[in-house]
RNA sequence: GUGGGUGUAGCUCAGUUGGCUAGAGCAUCAGAUUGUGGCUCUGAGGGCCGUGGGUUCAAGUCCCAUCACCCACCCCA
């Protein structure tokens, strides 16, 4: 019998996790220098941080959870997304009294059960961003830009910003009651699930892709008209901030977003080329959350982008050499007492910050030579019977062939004045 | 949760109307006059043909079930 990983799960194996190192690298260089710090939160959360958070309406909650009883009788559920616990951990500490805004990056799997296709997984990778204590919409939209800069550090080209207000609990009444009235003489004709949206959460039946509510419902009214003065002119200024960064992006009505939590901005990146899952990434303002879960009344915007579709993207985009990684001497020896000195000379040069390798299970020379190939080391040098004697080795440069006598003395200062 | 597709070597795939010890390319390993990689050539190892049942003299091939994977819906990252 041999076993497999669980469904939805992945091994990211060597020859890949070199993109996986590019990508966090990547990441973390851009929010140190964007002024914000890790937070590490738990893999895994009492469930109610999560019904609370994210709301009890939502997919993510209503199907998508693993949730478990602890051998303590606790109902325990692995993070299906970052905001909700990072929010949990801003009260639980007491952030509020530390400066403010409190600017915090994650980086780490979620988990939700869903059937998996290309881009979506059971446990899946996110980096995310929230900046919490910050009215005004300069949060949001530096929130909005710098994943952009993450992605274009990457090569992902063509990503497309959506970008929307729902408003806020003051705006959003109206609104919900106009597209009752929209919606209500074609009830009957709607999807189920969006018959029970009506009731519990009419502002998603916008979201609603099917054909079927589609052909029979009337193109609703925009939030626009009924955002509240508040609300409308931190859309507006949202909009001139983006405008200033030369942002481009797209007003999307639609646009509402799975979780609950979110009052005014919401937005989301998509990208081609990576399956009928584009979404890459998607975020918002959640105004009232810090607040749910018991602290004051502090605002806050997040955003969170997929890592595996990152992957994707950056594979879609041609070269993906600038991933791999090489070694910079491979050590060549003929004969045991020769294999002896490259075991020592290998400890030697990597004491000097030079990555190298050796032959370990005695191969012939031209073996090792295919294997050093193998490796793209950009050297290769060889110690025989001869070079032993002399104390010095055939260093060969691999891309252009040519090769010269060095002492094993000089070797690590060679070495590294070439680079 | 719903729908469609696919399961043969590590990977990508051939395999005839059911019929000999199941093949190829790539990859791995070893060689091609004894100390030199990429190109070429030779060879080797590696398969319970996803699993279980059925039909048949005979099943990789036909039927049923099951599992897994992929893709899509839904939703999201």
């Amino acid at each position: 019998m041999e076993y497999s990983a669980p469904r939805g799960t992945q091994d990211i194996t060597p020859d890949e996790s070199g993109i996986w190192q590019y990508l966090e690298a990547t990441v973390r260089e851009t929010m140190a220098r964007c002024g914000y710090g890790e937070i590490r939160t738990p893999i895994f959360e009492h469930t109610e941080v999560f019904e609370r958070g994210v709301g009890t309406t939502t997919d993510i909650v209503e199907k998508e959870m693993y949730t478990f009883r602890d051998r303590g009788d606790r109902s325990i559920t692995l993070r299906p997304e970052g905001t909700a616990p990072v929010i949990r951990a801003y009260v639980e500490h007491r952030m509020a009294a530390r400066p403010q805004p409190a600017k915090m990056y994650y980086i780490g799997p979620m988990f939700r059960y869903e059937r998996p296709q290309a881009g979506r997984f059971r446990q899946f990778h996110q980096f995310g961003m929230e900046v919490v204590g910050v009215p005004g919409p300069a949060a949001d939209a530096e929130v909005i830009a710098t994943p952009l800069e993450v992605f274009r550090a990457l090569g992902i080209r063509d990503v497309v910003v959506n970008l929307n207000s729902i408003g806020c609990p003051v705006c959003r009444g109206a609104y919900r009651e106009a597209l009752r009235q929209v919606y209500q003489p074609v009830l009957a004709e709607l999807c189920p699930s969006c018959q029970g949206r009506y009731d519990r959460n009419p502002l998603r039946l916008l979201d609603c892709k099917s054909e079927q509510c589609r052909a029979s419902v009337p193109e609703p009214p925009p939030i626009f008209g009924y955002l509240c003065p508040e609300c409308a002119s931190h859309f507006a200024e949202l909009r001139l901030l983006l405008d200033g960064l030369g942002i481009e992006y797209v007003i999307n009505s639609r646009l509402v977003r799975g979780l609950d939590y979110y009052t005014r901005t919401t937005f989301e990146y998509n990208v081609g080329g990576i399956g009928s899952q584009d979404a890459i990434g998607g975020g918002g303002r959640y105004d009232g959350l810090v607040e749910q879960f018991g602290g004051q009344s502090v605002p806050g915007v997040g955003v969170a982008c997929g890592m595996e579709r990152c992957v994707l993207a950056m594979k879609a985009e041609a070269d993906d050499s600038r991933f791999a990684r090489g070694i910079t001497v491979y050590l060549v020896s003929l004969g045991d007492a020769a294999r002896a000195k490259a075991f020592e000379l290998a400890f030697d040069l990597r004491a000097h910050g030079i990555s190298a390798d050796f032959d370990m299970i005695g191969r012939g020379l031209k073996a090792q030579m295919r294997y050093a190939d193998k490796l793209s080391a950009r050297y290769v040098a060889i110690i025989g019977d001869d070079e032993l004697e002399r104390g010095a080795v055939a260093l060969k440069d691999m891309a252009s062939g040519s090769q010269q006598d060095v002492p094993i003395a000089q070797l690590a200062t060679q070495l590294l004045n070439n680079r």
